[in-house]
DNA sequence: GATGAATGAGTATTCATTCAT
DNA sequence: CATGAATGAATACTCATTCAT
């Protein structure tokens, strides 16, 4: 009879977003943004077209929000605002994650790699999230403020570390860049890998940290 | 005024067919095939619409065909079909020439990667070329049938044998894996490389022989 | 604690009313009927969307209203039931009062204007208050019971009677339209005058009391 | 059998163009703007919604085409850039010919007051056709580059010229804008008139003549 | 009375595909 | 062979209106 409290509306709200979101991200991934309509979507979220509208303002908006969410929980994840320094403890540490991450949120890094592919357009709405796209920049300084810079500059200062400790005969920069392909093959791998198919999985990532470390 | 032999209409139709497809795949990879419509081909291409469906019967007929030819492109140069026995020497050459392979074919192979990536539908289509996918399947057996497969199996039996003379320390199954990780994680930083960025490429598949060979 | 008495109640309504119909006429007026949106109104206002359907059954509905509550100012600020007779005097006195009711209830006039020139569906629905669009109607004689139409007969006889007056060269008919055209002209350049472009207004007021008294 | 020349795809384009252009207009005078939709204007036109943004980018941008288009006309018909010069004949010719104008281009103008009553948003991207939207200035003073400020001017200037014939006793201004007011109430009388209505037509613009000639 | 989440019919717009010439 | 006008099904998005609380 009384009606509900801005605190009741609150949480309607918020629930509902993450319901929107989770399902959106779940068929983008799998179908692929183009292929999902609106109409899918408030079908699969058992909700009306028009609700959809009521929490984002387009189909964009939703994707927009969707990889800004994730990108959040990935930088809380490794929570890279530390020193900024890497010993070799922490170095086999953030490659175990990773190996971690991309199980866990498979469908986030299906979408994004799926939008980093589409190339120009996508590019740019990107940018603003991942730095000038982890996958353009083979290169190593993507934009100093990104948070993908912040763990390449992390990565570059330990390999640069290393390369001190090592001497002449070891090249840091294309030591850097060769971890760096060899984390977004694991990656690429590992995300559209079957279900049955990691059982070497374990291995694979102990033989990138003896090469690495 | 004398008619056109057949052989010249032949020419003429392959050619024209040619260009299409030229220009189709140059739009779709850096723009993405879903954004890319068919009167933006035809204007690129500097025909009608209505020739379009002369060559092809459809947008998805279009894409296909790109394919199928960029596969067979593909492996043409690399005659797999030989013994199926690659030596020391082979390995390198192969790691080389696909080096070479991703520079040069890179619309194509920046296309593949994006219609891989959209998940389910386009992936039964796509299977036919590859065979399972090479992304989904990071196991070792394809269909037995697919060039794809083939190559996979080659290289499978490269560290077999290698397994063979190195003892047991060394796992054959996981080094295959962890080289094929290698090799798409360097095409697709290769692949998406800006112009300036390939400066170190050479050490960098320098280091990836010396790793695997 | 004490329950509030109907009549605060009834107060309380009245007031909320009032709230909605001048916060939506003056939207309506500065935006349009159709690009304000109910959602606006209720923000704007400070209400609720369902508050709004409270007070009225339709956005349609409330439109209505707020004509009718204008029209019946209108009426009330001419107080034209009287003998239905203007003397020289009382015709200058409704001239220069015209004047006044144009500054005052722009947001009316504008919104009437508006409403009228969007033809047929609209015409309908207004004709119940202005009596066959005094707009529509450069004619003379509108149904008989609207107000617009009353108005019209008590103007409609002066100018009868002042050719009566001046004898077999006037055209009363004439005269009265002109009159007529003289005021809409009027009218629309006063509601629609910026807020400096006012200066000469007297003079113009004067003159045409000049050239119709 | 032999295709098209490009000659008659250009008169395939005029036709429909106009076509579509003629339809809309009549609609959208005596409906409203908002109230017509695509599907309404291709049903009437009888041609297929597609067809529709084949010619034009969007509903606003076909408005805008009309608009435009009956500009342009209207410019033509009065081929201000004379001398700017306006005689007491050319005064007189001018009247009788903006009463013509009226009465041909009926539901131009329609469809032009309707959208100048919409207030803000439309009066933007109307300013740039009338300058300074004749409505909103019964100032003097528009937009100097545009149509109807040439227009303006022009009359304006007259009636500086008849201010020096008259004496001091002639207020200028005032007149010009006594004249101006009546043209729009002659305009807006004029439009909205019903067939029946025209009978006194000529006297009421011989009265206009009269009084500001 | 009051709230705003939820609905869904309606609207503008896109684009692969067809076809008369 | 070649053209581009024409089609219409599909899609994103809007907004007045309802209703559980």
């Amino acid at each position: 009879m009384s009606p509900r409290t801005s605190k009741q509306f609150q949480e309607i709200r918020e629930e509902k977003r993450t319901l929107i979101m989770d399902t959106a991200l779940e068929h983008f991934a799998s179908e692929g943004y183009h292929a999902v309509t609106i109409t899918d979507l408030a079908k699969h979220a058992g909700i009306s077209k028009g609700l959809m509208y009521n929490y984002f303002e387009s189909k964009e908006a939703l994707l927009r929000a969707i990889i800004q969410r994730s990108v959040s929980e990935v930088q809380n994840y490794f929570d890279t605002d530390r020193d900024g320094f890497l010993s070799g403890e922490e170095f086999e540490f953030f490659v175990r994650k990773l190996g971690v991450l991309l199980k866990q949120k498979r469908d986030f890094w299906r979408l994004l790699f799926q939008i980093l592919m589409q190339g120009e357009v996508r590019e740019q709405f990107l940018s603003s999230f991942v730095g000038a796209s982890s996958l353009e920049s083979s290169g190593i300084n993507p934009a100093p403020d990104m948070p993908a810079a912040q763990i390449m500059r992390v990565i570059t200062d330990y390999f640069v570390r290393k390369g001190e400790r090592m001497g002449p005969g070891y090249d840091s920069i294309a030591e850097t860049k060769l971890f760096m392909l060899t984390v977004k093959g694991y990656a690429i791998t590992s995300i559209y890998a079957g279900d049955g198919e990691e059982e070497d999985n374990e291995k694979i990532i102990n033989r990138i940290i003896e090469m690495f470390k």
